[in-house]
DNA sequence: TAAAAAAATAGGAATCATTACTGATTATGC
DNA sequence: GCATAATCAGTAATGATTCCTATTTTTTTA
């Protein structure tokens, strides 16, 4: 059975606050200013435990830590290839992707992931300045 | 400069003639037989330089160690949510999906990379004849 | 084709992310 | 409140991967 716990509590609001996608160290950091000796070790089995429950979701990336986020509606995330972030992206999740995969398949498809790669708009910037500079 | 190397070329040539997308560490104990003394951190090393080239394609999971593939050409993935097995998706990567995303998004899309989850038709056969027999 | 220069290797140490372990603390049901 | 079960903090251990260094292999050059 599961326990009610601050500490769990605790960590949900903060997904649910912040979109930022946090690695389990930032989260563990934040929430730290609150409760000063909690464990990163506690983060990680909330976090699994959230995640196990669906009420927050696990962003793997491949590499580097994975990300969290709050939004556990199914939706989809973009990874800027050169800063890193993690975005949601404004878009809805396609299920005849879903339905394409299971025509020449003999098992069983439950669903997908998709990671969009690229510039993030910050990044983009960025570039076509230098661009424009002539750099 | 890129120079000639016996254990590359291994490498390249296990991943051509091997669609098991195997991990760094199966890459290494199969070339062990023909190279006994090669390392794994050569392995990795090569790998690594390999998908930087383009000539093969890195699996990242999630879980679990990264999976290689020697096809390059561009192609989804399903991995078996039972026995974690991972198989080429007999299926077009539906260039649309970019444009959709490119829709409400300032920054720059450059591709997607799709994973299909799921029971393999192995472990979906199994457990058809497990529900057969009620258990 | 042998010596010099550059790149790659083996082997092992180090790192990073995550999980496992353990005795102390906290939550729950009576 | 007390017993029991769940959770915690702190730390050790693990798994995957990268880094480091002295040695070996490959390429260049003469």
């Amino acid at each position: 059975m599961l326990n009610y716990s601050r500490q769990r509590e605790s960590i949900k609001k903060y997904l649910d606050s912040h979109f930022t996608h946090p690695t389990a160290e930032t989260v563990y950091l934040d929430i730290k200013e609150e409760f000063p000796n909690i464990s990163l070790g506690t983060v990680y089995r909330n976090l699994n435990l959230l995640a196990d429950m669906g009420e927050v979701l696990r962003i793997s990336l491949g590499n580097g830590p994975d990300r969290y986020d709050g939004r556990t509606n199914p939706h989809y995330h973009f990874i800027c290839s050169t800063c890193g972030e993690v975005m949601d992206m404004d878009m809805e999740p396609i299920p005849e992707i879903d339905a394409q995969a299971r025509q020449n398949f003999s098992g069983v498809i439950t669903g997908h992931v998709t990671h969009f790669f690229g510039l993030c708009p910050k990044c983009n910037k960025k570039n076509n300045i230098l661009i424009r500079k002539g750099e």
